[in-house]
DNA sequence: CAAATATGTGAACATACACTCATGTATTTG
DNA sequence: CAAATACATGAGTGTATGTTCACATATTTG
């Protein structure tokens, strides 16, 4: 797969908003799939589909507790470049 | 419009593969549309389609040459950002 | 064990969009 | 002026994808 593919990929996870968001959200402590879709206001079902691609991007990281899945940030990566754009579009 | 929704929109145009390859060649000098086309082996038409949604998303700019229009990356922040990607997706 | 809770997942549906094709416009050239 | 060149654009088409819905799995609780 070529660089600007790759590249692409990337860059079409951080195209939506509800994704968006969830790094929003991240970026300050980690959240139970159910708080997650409280505080977006979105089904439950929603909320893990959009997981799940943050997940194969290596976006978010998750652990376990009882019934429970919380998710947090893979790294601070992502939020430096959420920052870099938000500035960015603020002209 | 929401901030999610702004960035989703900003993101999206760095989605995709044409237009990461036109922004590639960009960072080094400025083509018409028709090298552009050459070099990225599609019609002008579809290179001057992404054009348009390069410069809606106020990525490039250009000036016209008789037949010909020249276009250049709006400024070096977009490169930056190419860059950044471009290194984190080394690991 | 049965019911309830939290999450994951596949199919379906609606929408978005990248490219093609046909056509339009502007400029140059013969 | 007529033909050719460079670019722009609208419609059409195939593909990708976000959400819903139904259902599956796993854990807790009575």
């Amino acid at each position: 797969m070529g660089k600007a593919q790759k590249m692409g990929e990337f860059f079409n996870v951080l195209s939506d908003p509800t994704r968006l968001r969830l790094i929003s959200l991240l970026a300050e402590e980690e959240f139970c799939v159910c708080d997650l879709a409280i505080q977006l206001e979105m089904t439950d079902s929603a909320i893990s589909h959009q997981l799940r691609a943050l997940r194969a991007a290596r976006l978010v990281s998750y652990r376990k507790l009882g019934r429970q899945v919380f998710y947090r940030l893979h790294d601070q990566h992502v939020v430096d470049l959420y920052r870099t754009v938000h500035e960015h579009l603020k002209e």
